[in-house]
DNA sequence: GATAATTAAATTGAGTACAATTAAATTGTA
DNA sequence: TACAATTTAATTGTACTCAATTTAATTATC
């Protein structure tokens, strides 16, 4: 048995997770470069076009990023007219996103992103179901 | 049946995936500070662990980067000591990494990196396993 | 009510990550 | 042998990602 066993690439479950991870965000670069959104944008974009309205300490809890990788993401998207941001009146600390007419223009076209995507995962139905269940547990 | 259904945040696959590798990720901070590694200057010196010698090449190949990736990585080793460059005699386009006496002496110490971050993950060795397999399954 | 502690964003700095391009070396082919 | 095509690293430019710090606003405590 080799002592060094534990260090081998093979061994490594975080390897393979972060691989696979990048490996597919890849996948979304053909579909989100017709939207003009980066995979960071387009994660924000999707917690937008369910909640209309969200702080961006919210934004940080949902997406696991904090606010240095969040507060240049927001200024682009804001520069791309897809959102607001405005502080809150009851707290000033708060910062307020709000979709736009575009960017719930947006949202449209994003619906050809997934079927897209799916295409290049050869995971069956429930494989993806397993694994999805298992990252959640990770989370 | 919602038509946006698949734009759900809670629906994607890729955003777990993504989400659990960098919080993983994170873990190794710890127990990688202790060697003066980051996350990546660590796989790249699992893999000279194994091999001793290996091309700029086969190191892309073997974790999924590209060159503009790994150019300021093996820099980075490079001027801790840990590795040497060569160019291959037999192919000057060749850039061959040797692991340094001080490179394998950094093996000892990095026996305490797994136990250090498996206790983090809170899945049971069958899960793992299980996760492993998807993970290369999409690799 | 003044002040200490806490909280939310923004900023800074270091380190990836990758598409696209460039430069040099090698290989294939007429 | 010339020369086109290919291959490997390095470079450039854009965009994350996060630790640590700063600033401003709010809350807790005396």
């Amino acid at each position: 048995m080799d002592k060094y066993e534990s260090l081998k690439l093979e061994n490594q479950l975080c390897f393979p997770l972060y691989a696979a991870a990048r490996s597919i965000m890849k996948e979304y670069n053909a579909p989100l470069g017709a939207l003009d959104l980066t995979y960071t944008q387009y994660i924000v974009m999707l917690v937008l076009w369910e909640h209309e309205r969200i702080t961006s300490k919210q934004l940080c809890t949902l997406l696991y990023l904090d606010s240095g990788t969040l507060t240049p993401v927001l200024k682009a998207l804001e520069k791309k007219g897809l959102l607001k941001k405005a502080r809150s009146k009851e707290d000033e600390r708060l910062l307020i996103c709000t979709l736009t007419d575009a960017g719930r223009a947006l949202k449209e076209k994003a619906l050809a992103v997934p079927p897209a995507v799916g295409q290049c995962v050869n995971l069956s139905a429930e494989e993806a179901r397993t694994l999805y269940k298992l990252l959640y547990k990770i989370l």
